[in-house]
DNA sequence: CATCGATTCAATCGATTGATTCAAACAGAT
DNA sequence: ATCTGTTTGAATCAATCGATTGAATCGATG
């Protein structure tokens, strides 16, 4: 403690002192700083600033803050703030939507299900994504809320970074969606799959929703079985909405005595 | 021309060749100034930038400058930019609520209907939506858009109006919904409906979801009937979805079957 | 220990943000 | 036409934005 007043003392016995007291910390049993690099802290600090603030609300100032490295840091290891929300957004997406092409690979190679085909679909569209929302190396609960956000955030730099980097993704599976659902036209399944995507995503962004899971016990999840009960608990929703008829004449009739 | 050039003038003379120019443009046929007051231009403006780029991703002078007004006349007329904000977020969503309640109001002195009582309360929620799409007055078919954006936007400011002006109302709905669905858990009707109004929110809000309802035809609606025949198109694909079982366990082992 | 590339640091850049100023111009009442 | 309160305009404020600089410091290698 009285080393470090501030008396003048020779910079390079200081800088020493500092640096033989951080290894000896390091080597210490509390490890008190645990070493993670300055990129990784800059990428950490980002993910939870964009799931709070979005794109435009989060600065560079707040980040590097909270990751408590130097401003000077972000632009040295990632060349601007939008390489850098790039890199935060593509780490978690990356990974989810090569897991569902991967099942989806295998399920079209096996054969749809004849009767539960929609539901495998389903499956393999969500399973990915609550696998990963269980591993904690790849953001835990806190990707479910970064897909919500990305897919929600209205800055035009976020928003053409999805559509150009997963349009090839959503292309095969709207394809499979297809072929499920032979009697669906086709505009009418574009837009009950963007209905049901962009539900999802937005949905899991709002906090209350996710506190909603926990009070269901659906979110103590622990391993894929757990998973599977709550796809349980989703899957029909989600069939039985895109199952559902179009434009009955008899409905419209129903609707009109009923709405006066 | 020669008039405006550089060189100096009397800066009475000018202004009044200016003031008797728009004059004249106002009185002539054209009308090229279309007497709308500053006030609107503003709030149209602001209305029209948020739904494109968000409360962050709007700035005062790009208002200004698409409202052709002077930057001061916002805080003039409005005290602030989140006070500015408010009034267009308010003065769409407030009549929409409105007339969801006045609906509802009227929907539960002469009861739910047995069968089709999901519905009717489903109708109450859009129709009112429906209605003040088609109303130009209202903002036409960005007043979806804007609701779509407000819903969506992670601005702390907007997400704590939203929750803090129209809590009641979402009691509301939720208690009827509740006694629609006597038979789904409180916890569950939460989730879905939540589900449900966020969706309906995150879907308007995309471009190429309304592209594609421009392409159903559904988007020309001009009428009441019209309106209805588009939610024949929407409410099974909603009753559906929440009157959908939860958590079977025959569903589970289908599933697990089917995942693998 | 000396050297060198990699990294961090404080300081600062020009641009933009929301907000404010005060004089000029305005419309309506008398 | 004159007066009076309201509205507009150009200029500018301090604060913050993303980005950059060059020196200081780091760890690894010889």
């Amino acid at each position: 403690m009285s080393i470090m007043s501030s008396q003048p003392v020779f910079a390079l016995d200081l800088q020493s002192l500092i640096r033989a007291k951080s290894v000896a910390s390091a080597a210490s049993a509390s490890d008190q700083r645990p070493k993670v690099s300055t990129k990784d802290r800059i990428l950490n600090a980002t993910e939870a600033l964009f799931i709070a603030r979005g794109f435009d609300g989060t600065s560079l100032r707040a980040i590097t803050t909270d990751a408590a490295v130097n401003l000077a840091a972000v632009n040295y290891h990632f060349g601007s703030k939008e390489e850098l929300f790039s890199l935060v957004l593509t780490r978690r997406i990356d990974v989810l939507n090569a897991e569902r092409l991967r099942r989806l690979d295998a399920l079209e190679t096996v054969g749809l299900d004849g009767v539960h085909g929609l539901e495998q679909i389903i499956a393999t569209l969500f399973l990915p994504a609550l696998a990963l929302a269980r591993d904690t190396a790849q953001g835990g609960e806190d990707f479910l809320r970064l897909l919500g956000r990305a897919y929600a955030d209205p800055a035009p730099f976020v928003r053409s970074l999805l559509a150009e980097r997963y349009a090839s993704t959503n292309a095969r599976f709207k394809a499979a969606f297809a072929r499920a659902l032979p009697d669906l036209a086709n505009e009418d399944l574009s837009m009950r799959l963007h209905f049901i995507l962009d539900s999802v995503a937005a949905s899991l962004a709002a906090d209350d929703v996710r506190r909603q899971l926990k009070g269901l016990k659906i979110n103590a999840r622990a391993n894929d079985e757990d998973d599977l009960q709550f796809l349980a608990y989703l899957a029909p929703f989600l069939a039985a909405a895109l199952r559902a008829a179009v434009r009955q004449p008899k409905q419209i009739a129903a609707l009109k005595a009923l709405a006066a």
